[in-house]
DNA sequence: CGCGCCCTCGCCATTTCGGGGGAGGGGATT
DNA sequence: AATCCCCTCCCCCGAAATGGCGAGGGCGCG
């Protein structure tokens, strides 16, 4: 995975720029990450639990396109704080986030930062946008043929039935009614959540229905 | 959403081959597509329920990256018998795939298409690769802004202890094991769950932790 | 021709969930 | 000061889910 490192740091080089990351993040809290950001940095993003307040994690774990920080809404307390932590740390003012997303629920970020005035960023991002996007499936493709395999591949398989129990949970509907919406006795639906919980090592129903929906096995 | 058919027809003449489509499945079964392949064959692939046959979109499924038709694996009866099916309606006998995730388990594909041997083929992907992929999140985009449901998602906003509740639910905790959990009593819990539910306009608990999923109020 | 997986169904007991009542204190906003 | 929301705790009870025991037929694979 070293290779992934010198690659960020050769990229962030070409560029001209502050900092460029790579994060991925699998099932079940699994993570990799390689990019020029300082290690006291990530060291106090994860003892802080960032993770959850970052907007620029929030946003683009709910968007399918590349986001400029600037269109993130930073408007809350604990945005700001953890804003005006980043900027003593670092991290650029201006940014630029590329959201990936895989099979199996997996998700990861591709992240240009800098420091500068807005109208050299817009400069920056009109000129490298489309390279940007690129370099980031061409990093997360990278990432993944060095990822150790059982991060990368979860074969978890349900059956059509064990899919349509799992959907229907999933919009709220009740054993027996599920069982009425397919015309099959409410046993019979049992068997297939209770399966779908078995494939997914899940603790009970919503843990499943949970797991099958961050898996992709299945969307509302 | 006529103008992203009549994009995909004026991308495909830029590129001189045969077909360009784009296809978007979202929550529910929702779909939407537009190309350049003849309405004929789109009602035989609906008919035949070909969705769950063909090997590009089973393939696509499971991987991150781009995929040449050539790659696949044609061997299995369906797969062959689809394969001849297509080419009997005009769909060309190379392809090349680009496989698009969005929130929520969305998923899209963006498809060009030609007849002729390999050798051209390689050519014209060494030549447009980088630019298909481009074009294929482009025209995603554009869909995704004219698309009418998915980006009418009313933001809810649960309190910190009903997330926690939500977050511990979907880790297949009960509601006792969330009390020892927060240190907190059982029938606390329950409020937070109930809060969490009304808010979310849950059915069950079930329903509410799918529904902060797919929000990306939470994540596993 | 087994073997495994998928689909279908039944009964029993226990645990958990859901809905209905309550109560009080703290913090923010108006 | 009043009001709203958040956090915390208690009772009861019926309905739902879970766990365990069973059954049979169909389909594909080695």
């Amino acid at each position: 995975m070293e290779d992934l490192q010198r690659l960020t740091e050769e990229m962030r080089d070409c560029l001209g720029i502050d900092h460029l990351v790579y994060h991925w993040m699998g099932a079940q809290g699994a993570q990799y990450g390689c990019g020029t950001y300082s290690p006291l940095w990530l060291a106090r993003y994860a003892a802080q639990g960032y993770l959850r307040v970052d907007p620029v994690i929030q946003s683009c774990f709910q968007r399918v396109h590349p986001v400029d920080w600037k269109a993130l809404d930073w408007s809350s307390k604990a945005a700001r704080a953890f804003l005006k932590d980043a900027l003593a740390h670092g991290v650029g003012n201006q940014g630029f986030t590329v959201p990936i997303r895989g099979p199996n629920g997996q998700f990861a970020i591709f992240t240009v930062s800098h420091s500068c005035d807005d109208a050299l960023w817009a400069d920056f991002l009109a000129q490298w946008r489309a390279e940007l996007i690129l370099a980031a499936h061409g990093i997360n493709a990278k990432a993944l043929e060095l990822m150790p395999e059982p991060a990368t591949q979860t074969p978890v398989a349900l059956s059509p039935r064990e899919l349509d129990a799992m959907r229907l949970l999933a919009t709220g509907l009740s054993r027996a009614q599920i069982a009425a919406e397919l015309n099959i006795s409410e046993h019979t639906v049992r068997v297939y959540i209770e399966g779908a919980r078995f494939k997914l090592g899940a603790l009970n129903t919503t843990h499943a229905v949970a797991r099958a929906l961050s898996c992709g096995l299945i969307a509302i």
